[in-house]
DNA sequence: CCAAAATGATCC
DNA sequence: GATCATTTTGGG
């Protein structure tokens, strides 16, 4: 028996004579005083004394789990070296819907209502028709569409005029048919797509990279294999960053298969969730769409995955079991004999290496749908073209902006920093305003009128005296943050209708897709926004992209660093001139001559990651070598660095093996927790599992110090 | 001195 | 993760 608890194992039960109990049974059983849910495992281990055994006490009625996704589970708890039950826990996100569904009581004729011998009275009759071609009804609503009160109905369901029916309440969705005509495709689009929809019809695993520019067609070409995938009566998993799920990607969902996709994602309510999750399980809905959590939901026919924009890093969970779903995802793929289509215009490293070495197979989509051209990138050597003094955007953008502006065309000012000011220091003793539970800086939130931390959440509201030197009305605001850039762009252009985009001044997704409908329908001029304004979306009026500060990932001595601002300032860029006029990128940076800034002028994507590729193999970094971190935390930092101590006495030593550190982690202090890392480098034939399986096994934690395992590591801070 | 609060062990 | 037993801490 797993339980969905932080346990190193399953745990062992009885099964009581009058119970059937079968693998993957979701039960309830007791725990110490309590009771809790969990799922059959299969069957004990036989190491519990049997005195010790308690008995499961029912099994609940829901449909087992099936055994792809216990295996599932396995294979992931394996691999991160989180607890079984830890994993288990994310495939049972929804306990209500393992509950009984609640039912009602409808009623259908019991008798014809044309039958003179009844002598029915006219209301009666008027029931009798209401249910004569149509479906059973609660009684409210028959009493309501005939006209009639409800203790008519009551009455003929007493006496045998109506046969009374209990039923269980379920919300029916609307099946995406995947029979409905496609568009046309262009002649490379037709061949990319019959390649994935000649996978989707053998029903084996197979793992496909989908590789094309920005509006090169990938969505239109995924979808032929879903619709495959549909027509041969399988479900589809379509996986997304959250903030890619937007209204329009389910518009043109909607537009091909007539009816929208089931969206999992944390805006739905617990009872959306609840009908969604049993909906899955019973087969009732054909695909959904969602970010890296739908990667655990209860599918009863899964035929095909799709991670979309697979290169993207909201699919890496750095908290609780860390995991990448879109690596996740091929294993479920294997699990269930599925193929997954990996889909981006600027693939990872990781899926191009397995492409090369043929793991994964490639279809490539070269020319953009239709006759445009991608935009044109050039890079604003800030050395040479400086803003003015305490302004951010140079002479050729403000020069770019006014001709678009003139045209009547829009402008996408791109900003990765929220708030008004990411530092503010005083003048006069040059202390900055630090978060008091983490090493960062707090930022300005202007409008908000605070200042918070953007890694705890910590706010406290702007003062006027400093508390190291006790000057007064000293601070300076230091750098940009979008709201900065918003009130610059104002004082530029004073007529423009301009609109900030971010994830805290637009909250909720309804906001949010207004501003996005304002944005298409051309009633905004300048949209100011971070990287929300930069995914999955496409503006036909927007033909100016501006990337304010290049620069801004590329410090920090991150692995992924210059892989990672080259695929975000590559999409940004993207976002200009998709319909039928020429767009144009303009990114501000300091260093012209970097190899990203180099290979995003020079639009050579591949020249740049065969360069990053032979970086990391020479470094024998990931995808060569292989990586896992250690983060060891708690309020004390004596008692992390006694822990620390003992990992370094047992570090493994072997050919192959480096362990480095233990060093301060890159926010040394954070939630109040003293942080320290270490990185474990294997080569690709040496896995990192059993290496910290046994590297750890007697280390002890006090109970105030935590130690994060994070095999593959994305990012390091 | 007592009691709240933190810590640790156990759950089959 | 929840519960209970044990240890620590802090206030008077």
């Amino acid at each position: 028996m797993l339980l969905p608890l932080p346990l190193a194992d399953a745990y062992d039960y009885s099964v009581p004579d009058e119970l059937e109990v079968v693998a993957g049974h979701f039960v309830i059983v007791p725990l110490g005083k309590r009771e809790t849910v969990g799922v059959v495992w299969g069957e004990g281990s036989g190491e519990v004394p049997t005195e010790k055994l308690r008995d499961i006490a029912h099994v609940l009625p829901a449909l087992p789990m099936a055994d792809p996704l216990r295996r599932f589970v396995d294979w992931v708890s394996a691999y991160t070296l989180a607890p079984p039950g830890a994993v288990l826990r994310m495939a049972m996100s929804v306990p209500s819907a393992l509950e009984a569904p609640k039912t009602e009581i409808v009623y259908r004729a019991a008798v014809q209502p044309d039958d003179a011998a009844l002598k029915l009275t006219a209301q009666r009759r008027r029931v009798l028709e209401q249910l004569k071609d149509g479906p059973a009804m609660p009684a409210a609503e028959l009493a309501h569409i005939a006209g009639v009160g409800t203790s008519v109905i009551k009455t003929m369901a007493s006496i045998g005029l109506l046969e009374a029916v209990e039923r269980t309440m379920r919300r029916s969705f609307a099946q995406p048919d995947g029979k409905q005509q496609g568009p046309a495709l262009s002649p490379e689009q037709a061949v990319a797509a019959q390649g994935l929809v000649d996978k989707v019809l053998t029903h084996a695993f197979s793992a496909t990279l989908l590789d094309g520019v920005p509006g090169a067609g990938k969505t239109e070409v995924y979808f032929e294999a879903i619709a495959a995938a549909l027509a041969s009566g399988r479900q589809v998993l379509v996986l997304l960053p959250e903030i890619a799920l937007t209204a329009q990607w389910l518009k043109r969902f909607e537009d091909r298969f007539g009816a929208p996709p089931a969206a999992w994602h944390s805006g739905l309510t617990s009872l959306e969730r609840r009908e969604t999750w049993r909906a899955i399980a019973e087969g009732r809905v054909g695909v959904v769409v969602g970010a890296r959590s739908a990667l655990f939901l209860p599918f009863s026919t899964l035929g095909l995955i799709v991670v979309d924009e697979e290169h993207d890093s909201s699919f890496k969970q750095d908290e609780g079991v860390t995991y990448n779903a879109r690596d996740m995802a091929v294993v479920r793929a294997r699990l269930v004999s599925a193929p997954i289509v990996l889909a981006s215009a600027t693939p990872s490293l990781e899926s191009v290496v397995n492409v090369s070495t043929g793991r994964y197979g490639a279809l490539h989509l070269p020319a953009r749908h239709g006759s445009q051209e991608l935009a044109k990138l050039s890079a604003v050597d800030l050395r040479r073209q400086p803003p003015a003094r305490g302004r951010w955007l140079s002479p050729p953008v403000v020069e770019a902006m006014t001709k678009t502006l003139a045209a009547g065309e829009q402008t996408l000012l791109f900003l990765n920093r929220r708030g008004y000011a990411p530092l503010t220091l005083c003048r006069a003793c040059g202390h900055g305003i630090e978060c008091p539970q983490c090493s960062a800086w707090l930022v300005e939130h202007r409008f908000r009128r605070t200042l918070i931390c953007h890694h705890c959440g910590y706010s406290e509201p702007p003062a006027h005296a400093c508390k190291y030197c006790d000057a007064v009305d000293q601070f300076v605001a230091c750098g940009p943050g979008v709201e900065r850039l918003a009130e610059e762009a104002l004082e530029l252009f004073p007529a423009a209708r301009l609109e900030l985009f971010t994830s805290d001044s637009l909250m909720n997704r309804d906001e949010a897709s207004a501003a996005i409908d304002r944005m298409v329908a051309g009633e905004i001029d300048i949209l100011i926004g971070t990287q929300m304004a930069a995914k999955g979306h496409h503006f036909p009026n927007l033909t100016l992209v501006a990337v304010v500060d290049a620069d801004l990932g590329l410090n920090g001595g991150d692995l992924r660093a210059a892989e990672r601002t080259f695929q975000l300032l590559y999409q940004v860029a993207g976002r200009a001139g998709r319909q039928d006029r020429p767009g144009q990128a303009l990114v501000q940076t300091h260093v012209p001559e970097h190899p990203v800034m180099q290979a995003l002028v020079s639009g050579d994507r591949d020249r740049f990651v065969a360069a990053e590729l032979a970086d990391r193999q020479a470094a024998g970094m990931p995808p060569y070598g292989r990586l896992a971190s250690l983060i060891i935390s708690g309020p004390d930092p004596a008692a992390v660095d006694n822990v620390c101590g003992a990992l370094t006495r047992r570090a493994p030593h072997r050919d192959g093996i480096t362990v480095l550190g233990p060093s301060t982690a890159p926010l040394a202090l954070l939630r109040g927790r003293h942080r320290r890392r270490f990185l474990l480098r294997t080569t690709r034939d040496i896995a990192v599992q059993p290496v910290l399986r046994i590297w750890l096994e007697r280390i002890g934690l006090p109970g105030s110090v935590r130690l994060q395992i994070d095999v593959d590591p994305y990012s390091f801070l």
